[in-house]
DNA sequence: AATATAATTGAACAACTATTCAACTATGAG
DNA sequence: CTCATAGTTGAATAGTTGTTCAATTATATT
């Protein structure tokens, strides 16, 4: 890329450079971040913490096909944040990890200000 | 979209319907994610956390062209999740928000288990 | 005034993503 | 066994997104 000719930046480039996180780290977290920007899948989050659903119900609940529900669930799925429970013909959807909810508070406060 | 006849359930989503947020919170805060759902971007609000710095550090600091720099730090402006001053020829870009390194640390915490 | 550097911008392109549709599997009811 | 329901899957499509490239603006230096 370009060169950057001013020496006093060098310095602070090289001071910041050690403390940057593992390229590996950073995609792992912006994966994550990734997973929770779909509103479908927000929505599926948010309403899977009040309450286990099946697919039929989620899909009623935001009003969207069975099959866009199932495509979505797999990424949360794929991803952790949710867990599948077969209980005869249903299939149970359940969060799969405690941060979800502080993490979707955390950013409620920020989008609310 | 499909009919659920499973009278069981539809008291599950009735129940679960009002605790849901108004859709447009929803967007806001699936459109926040969004933001956070790029290597790149993340690594810009990592290094700002660190230290203020101008477009052309950051673009030494993450290895790629400045214009890239500059397109990804006019997605987190808009997001008003950094904001940017002019010194002389320079640009210097700081973080504007205390939520993002919370987010960040709790996401990190989840990566990381 | 002329030149070099810093940064921004818009267009173009390639890569990715979410939904729809149709086909399929599997379970429970009659 | 047969049929209806629940859910999954893969392909297709439309929409979005990130980077590059070239052009442009603005500031500092000589």
């Amino acid at each position: 890329m370009e060169k950057n000719l001013n020496n006093e930046n060098t310095d602070i480039v090289s001071k910041v450079k050690p403390k940057m996180p593992e390229m590996s780290t950073l995609y792992e977290l912006s994966d994550f971040f990734k997973v929770m920007g779909d509103s479908t899948r927000i929505q599926l989050l948010w309403a899977l913490e009040e309450s286990e659903m099946c697919v039929g119900d989620l899909a009623q609940l935001l009003n969207i096909s069975k099959s866009a529900v199932s495509h979505q669930l797999k990424i949360l799925r794929t991803a952790k944040l949710a867990r599948a429970q077969k209980k005869g013909k249903n299939v149970y959807y359940a969060l799969n990890d405690h941060h979800v909810k502080l993490i979707l508070e955390k950013a409620l406060e920020h989008v609310c200000e």
